[in-house]
This record gives C-alpha cells, sequence and structure tokens, in this order.
DNA sequence: CTCCAGGACAAGC
DNA sequence: GCTTGTCATGGA
C-alpha cells in the first residue's frame, strides 16, 4: 500500500479541505497565515478563529501592529486561542524577525517547531515540506509504516515517497487530520474508516 | 464532570 | 537520547 492510494481515498471520502489558501474566495495573506500557524499550536482551530476575529476587531493583526502592541495587551486579545502568554510572545518574536525564510532559520526562533515552520513554509510560503502532526505518527504508525520516532523522519519518509507537489502536500495534511478528528480516536479498526482495511491489514 | 485540540520548551534522567 | 511538567481556552 503505498501512500498515494492512501490520499486517494482520503480525498475520495472526505473531499477537499479548503485549509488556508486552497480555497479560491479568500486567501488570506501570508502573515495571517502565519499568526493562525502559532495559534494553532495544541489548540483547536475553533478557538483559534475566535483569537483571528478579536484581533481584526481591534486592529491588531497585522505585522507591525503586533510589533507596536505590549505582548500583555496581545495577550489579552488572544486569549480564546489559549497559552496565551506563550503565544503572544511567539507572535511577537515572529513578528520581528527579517531574515531568510529557510526552515533553519524560522527554527531557530524561539516558539517555532517543526510542525509550525512546516505549517508556516508549506501553506504560506508554497514550499514542498511535509507538515508531521501527532495524528500523523499515529495513524501511520498503526498502519505498519514503521515505527519512526522523530519528526524528521517522519517528514523525510513522507517527501521521498510522495511526488514532490505542494498542493498535494496541503491537502494530505489536512486530510490527515480530517481523518484523526473522525477516526483512529481509538485502538482497534474503526467502523466506517476509510483505511479500515489497512489498518487490519497491518494486524495493529 | 472529563477530555483534548492543526505544539513547543525546559528540566530531569 | 527519552520522559514528564507546564502552558489555558472553549467545545463536545
Amino acid at each position: 500500500m503505498n501512500l498515494l492510494k492512501i490520499y486517494q481515498k482520503l480525498l475520495k471520502r472526505f473531499g477537499t479541505q479548503n485549509w488556508w489558501p486552497m480555497q479560491r474566495d479568500f486567501s488570506p495573506p501570508e502573515w495571517e497565515i502565519c499568526v493562525g500557524a502559532v495559534l494553532t499550536q495544541n489548540t483547536n482551530w475553533g478557538n483559534v478563529e475566535l483569537a483571528l476575529k478579536n484581533m481584526k476587531e481591534k486592529g491588531l493583526i497585522s505585522r507591525d501592529c503586533i510589533k507596536k502592541v505590549s505582548e500583555k495587551k496581545l495577550a489579552e486579545v488572544i486569549r480564546p486561542a489559549g497559552y496565551y502568554n506563550q503565544k503572544a510572545k511567539k507572535l511577537k518574536i515572529l513578528a520581528s524577525f527579517s531574515g531568510n525564510l529557510t526552515r533553519e532559520s524560522l527554527l531557530s526562533l524561539w516558539g517555532l517547531g517543526p510542525e509550525t515552520v512546516d505549517s508556516i513554509l508549506l501553506y504560506a510560503y508554497g514550499k514542498p515540506y511535509f507538515v508531521v502532526d501527532a495524528y500523523t505518527k499515529r495513524i501511520f504508525t498503526r498502519l505498519g509504516f514503521g515505527n519512526r520516532k522523530s519528526y524528521d523522519e517522519w517528514r523525510k519518509f513522507f517527501e521521498s515517497n510522495l511526488p514532490r507537489s505542494v498542493s498535494l502536500y496541503k491537502e494530505f495534511h489536512a486530510l490527515i487530520v480530517k481523518l484523526g478528528k473522525e477516526n483512529c480516536r481509538k485502538k482497534p479498526v474503526c467502523r466506517g474508516c476509510p483505511l479500515r482495511r489497512e489498518c487490519k491489514k497491518s494486524g495493529i
């Protein structure tokens, strides 16, 4: 069973996921995608939308404003996103960043780990980095794709076993998240899961 | 009531 | 290198 086939099954079952700039009508500016990527760290996307709405209403969404406003004030505005003190600091650090947009330079910033950095590079700047999250590891371990441990091992596994396509990377990751929410909550084979057969075959 | 979401970091071993 | 504690709101 190869990755592309799994992608196709998920796409057929769930349809396109309309994450960030895949939408036709509304394509948020790159900076807003970066903000969202930080705010959604270990946080439900619904809460992130509440925070983004607050930021827009208060006129605190642009890079410049975030640089200027106090960390405390920013924290208050993004409160619904949770971890608001940490995230306010992260956003200010990111807003002040002015280096090359490489994976390495972004990773050197406090508060940006591999998943957030890859999300920014992929969804905001269209660079072909495959985003790996907790769902990805759990689901593909269960499917018998090996017991990789580190983030980069998983990322390289996907990147070297898929066509190097930005839109494919975007949609596949979104579909994996969708699958993780719908199914794969519990350990055994889940009812109605589009990967039920593959899951059984792996014997986990 | 409990559980946990589109993680990252620091401290301890 | 790996494990655990911390950060926090809002919806199911």
